[in-house]
RNA sequence: GCGCCCGUAGCUCAGCUGGAUAGAGUACCUGACUACGAAUCAGGGGGUCGCACGUUCGAAUCGUGCCGGGCGCGCCA
């Protein structure tokens, strides 16, 4: 419909061109926008504004010269000039109710497009180190990361999903030494206890199942136990897999599915950190100093150098990211997107600059990023910091535990990743019209429920046979939940461009609103059957949208709740 | 001190590739179940869009400078 005046309006702009009232040149595509205001007609444009100068009239007169050449069309009732020169378009009731039919004709496939041409492209999200549960934090970069991919994977991208660990540095080193304290029976408080060791509870868990000599199957690995309370490099790689174990437990718990799980160990295996290194020293963005190796990151708009390899030996954990960053672009990834939380944002640059030293022609932008900001949970007014598994933090088990699956991936998708995010438990806990996950979820439920009330009250009966009569819905309820479901395509493929999630969440909820509304102004089964089929035909068409909008979120669509 | 993010109703947040009278939920106040699910709906009050200057026909939106909050600024990862 938008595209339709979108058109006409094309139409007119190049007559005005032939006509010489306007310079040839390539003018700006029409912007056309909804109005908030019923008052200034469905759809709205400010060309005649934009145009004004180059037209040398003033905008209001450039407005009617446009409204005059409007090619005869069957979708405009009614043009008016307002304001400082607006052109506001007053669409007719048939071609707004015409989405019902592309929706029910669609069905699970609208809102979809091939935009992404079957296009590779690799998101990585998550990759939490395998040292404890995953916390909120890493629920936030689930459920934002896992909706990214249902969005690209919507608009025809082919898409790769991918978690990273680190099963090899200090912070595992902490890991295996908490255990081996766990196993010799010490406890936090204990004066023998490691420094920066894990205090959490679960980590007397992974001793327990360490001496009882179990087996464990993570995502990539089995790992038998040795029981051998003094080997540590047999302890490190149990509790490694232990913890994995766990974390991808967490993650079906949340319905997030991972291709691929890239170990950091691996870089080293194959040679490829040092063939990064190798590779930075010879394009000569290298340098000795302090006996450390460093790279001129300044070179790539850095505020300061960094050290690659420190003093004593080893690589900083930014030289096996850049060499597992090459890898990407190696297997063949034009496109990657990273989410991770902001307090990493320091890497980016980092990153970036190791890529552009390596001279292989990876462009400057890549790859491309995704920041969250922090979580706060919040329970009786006050602040959760403390979980009994892992201690100082809260999980995502505790989250899923508590609200349960569809509310926690709600919560942590309906709000900008920009945004720090409250959590509000009891907000989310409430079976009520507070929580929107159950308002948006209602709707599609009472949907069912009607047509399964149709089927006792006409018999046999298919959404498409109102369309002949959608003709009869003229209340103003009708009309605007039919521009809603009109919306959601540009919706979805305005999330997707900006890799925004959050605006399909905010747009279910307008929606599901319309639909209330719709449903509580009308009688949907009545005993006249040609508005009835029509509004049940509306109806499903809503059904669909909803249903595809929370397939989006990894939210669930229930028929009966 | 430097970098990134944020500052919009009492609270939680949308709106930010500039557009007309700034929105939603919640909280508070009124109403609606002898109609298909009241986990719902209808209505009301509630705002210096942090402050200032600038660009513009037009600024919550763009720019600059302040103020306030968060996160980073390691030869930790």
């Amino acid at each position: 419909m938008k595209d339709q005046v979108v058109t006409l309006i094309e139409q007119a702009i190049e007559a005005l061109k032939v006509e010489g009232l306007l310079p040839k040149e390539t003018t700006p595509a029409p912007q056309v926008d909804h109005t908030r205001n019923p008052e200034h007609g469905d759809l709205a444009t400010n060309m005649a504004m934009v145009l004004a100068k180059r037209a040398g009239v003033p905008p209001r007169d450039l407005a009617q010269a446009i409204i005059e050449r409007l090619p005869t069309n069957s979708v405009i009732t009614r043009c008016d000039i307002a304001g400082p020169g607006f052109i506001n378009f007053h669409i007719s009731q048939a071609s707004n109710l015409a989405i019902v039919e592309t929706v029910l004709a669609q069905g699970a496939k609208f809102g979809q497009s091939e935009h992404g041409e079957g296009k590779r492209v690799q998101v990585e999200f998550v990759s939490a180190n395998p040292t404890g549960p995953l916390h909120v934090g890493h629920g936030r970069g689930a459920a934002i990361g896992d909706a990214i991919c249902r969005l690209l994977e919507n608009a025809g991208w082919s898409v790769h999903r991918e978690f990273y660990y680190n099963d090899a540095g200090q912070q595992i080193s902490n890991l295996a030494l908490s255990v081996k304290a766990r196993i010799d029976g010490l406890e936090p408080s204990d004066d023998r206890w490691p420094t920066d060791g894990y205090q959490g509870s679960y980590i007397k868990d992974v001793a327990a199942a360490y001496l009882a000599k179990e087996t464990v199957n993570a995502a990539d690995r089995q790992v038998v136990a040795s029981g051998n309370a003094t080997d540590l490099d047999d302890i490190q790689l149990f509790a490694v897999a232990w913890l994995r174990r766990e974390q991808d437990e967490d993650l079906r718990a949340f319905d997030v599915n991972f291709d691929h799980y890239f170990l950091e160990s691996s870089l080293y295996k194959s040679d490829a950190v040092q063939k990064t290194v190798d590779a930075l020293i010879g394009n000569q963005h290298t340098y000795e100093l302090d006996d450390a190796l460093w790279l001129k990151t300044t070179d790539f708009g850095d505020d300061k150098d960094r050290v690659m390899r420190k003093r004593e030996g080893g690589y900083t954990y930014f030289v096996p990211d850049v060499a597992y960053h090459l890898n990407k672009w190696e297997r063949g990834f034009e496109r990657v997107i990273n989410e991770q939380g902001a307090d990493h944002h320091s890497t980016i640059t980092r990153v970036r600059a190791g890529l552009q030293g390596l001279e292989t022609g990876i462009p400057k932008g890549w790859p491309e990023y995704v920041l969250h900001q922090m979580v706060t949970v919040m329970r009786d007014q006050a602040e959760v910091k403390l979980s009994k598994r892992a201690g100082s933090y809260v999980t995502l088990r505790d989250l899923i535990d508590w609200v349960g699956r569809d509310a926690t991936r709600y919560f942590l998708t309906a709000r900008a990743a920009t945004s720090q995010l409250t959590f509000d438990i009891d907000l989310a806990r409430s079976k009520s019209n507070e929580n929107p996950v159950y308002y948006i979820q209602y709707a599609h439920a009472r949907i069912c429920s009607l047509q399964k009330k149709a089927v006792t009250h006409f018999g046999q009966w298919a959404s498409v046979d109102g369309l002949p009569h959608l003709d009869q819905l003229q209340h103003s309820e009708e009309q605007s939940l039919a521009l809603s479901l009109s919306k959601y395509p540009e919706v979805v493929a305005g999330a997707t461009l900006r890799l925004e999630p959050h605006a399909v969440a905010n747009y279910l909820r307008d929606v599901a609103a319309e639909f209330h509304s719709f449903y509580n102004a009308h009688k949907i089964i009545d005993d006249n059957q040609n508005v009835s089929l029509a509004r049940l035909s509306l109806a499903t068409a809503t059904q669909h949208v909803i249903a595809n909008g929370l397939r989006i979120l990894g939210v669930s669509a229930p028929e009966v709740m």
